[in-house]
DNA sequence: CCCGGAACCTGAAGGC
DNA sequence: TGCCTTCAGGTTCCGG
């Protein structure tokens, strides 16, 4: 599933073949998953160049030389690749971006779940997130502020995009193991060294899976159609029946708030301030 | 405001 | 082998 890691990576190797490229014409196979409307949606592409691509969030946000922002999500089952043979396009294309040069942004997404909004002012959609993890911002007392206060499991506070942004569930789970915290345990039970180990745990999960472009658990691919390699490294997400890396206790699946959990039941208790991790 | 659950979707996996 | 059910989870919406 596409999380932080792998927005960031769609976007860093989408750069080089979109920015400074115009949008010829824009195709849609599946029009619920645009707003505007269709029309609206196709004409307001039409001719513009895209000046810069960021990342908020899950988000990606194409800057358009009229001002509008192109802000995509992929949701669950999306991916953004790139090519030049319109007559063959990826299995469950959704929407194409025909550019200038040749080149094709194709958006993939069995699932229908992925969506595209043409926006004059982003704050509109992406304006409540919370913060930017991996900012310079972001310190264990960002963290420790954003927990205070709370009785939601700990689990379902990370994965509320308006506390912080981009963490989902698999990033979660990492993150968790590696604090050595369950994923039940009340946010705002946290004593000041286990935030702070929650703190440099985000920001470590997070950089290694950038820095292997991002983890293909499910359908993700990169631009270019290569699977990323964060995966390879979990230490528990989707690894339920092996063992634990550090105790080889068998792991266990728990679901919190609908979410599928994998941890270590030995090293993440729910004992308040077991530092076992 | 907070919480839980359903809905959106469809391929994959599991059960019988 | 094949049909049927369940599962997967990012986000939004709705009811309590």
């Amino acid at each position: 599933m596409p999380e932080l890691p792998e927005v960031e990576t769609v976007k860093n190797e989408l750069i080089p073949y979109v920015v400074g490229r115009r949008i010829a014409s824009v195709t849609l196979n599946w029009e619920g998953m645009v707003t505007p409307a269709a029309g609206q949606f196709r004409s307001r592409l039409a001719g513009r160049k895209i000046t810069t691509i960021t990342r908020r969030g899950k988000y990606l946000i194409f800057s358009l030389d009229s001002g509008d922002l192109l802000l995509i999500h992929l949701r669950m089952s999306g991916s953004l690749l790139v090519g030049t043979d319109v007559s063959s396009p990826p299995a469950y294309t959704r929407a194409v971006l025909h550019l200038d040069d040749g080149n094709n942004i194709f958006f993939r997404d069995p699932r229908k779940f992925g969506r595209m909004r043409l926006v004059a002012d982003a704050a509109a959609v992406v304006g409540r997130l919370g913060p930017e993890p991996l900012e310079a911002g972001f310190t264990a007392i960002t963290l420790a502020g954003l927990l205070v206060g709370r009785k939601a499991p700990l689990k379902a506070v990370l994965l509320d995009q308006n506390v912080i942004a981009g963490i989902g569930n698999m990033y979660a789970d990492e993150a968790l193991f590696a604090a050595g915290l369950h994923p039940l345990r009340p946010a705002g039970s946290l004593k000041p060294e286990e935030v702070k180990r929650l703190h440099r745990s985000i920001r470590r999960v997070l950089t290694a899976a950038i820095n292997a472009r991002g983890a293909s658990v499910s359908s993700y691919v990169r631009p270019g159609g290569q699977k990323g390699q964060a995966h390879f490294s979990f230490k528990v997400a989707h690894r339920r029946g092996e063992k634990c890396p550090v105790c080889a206790t068998p792991l266990e699946r728990l679901v919190v708030r609908g979410r599928g959990s994998y941890l270590c039941p030995k090293c993440q208790t729910l004992e308040n301030g077991d530092l076992r991790g």
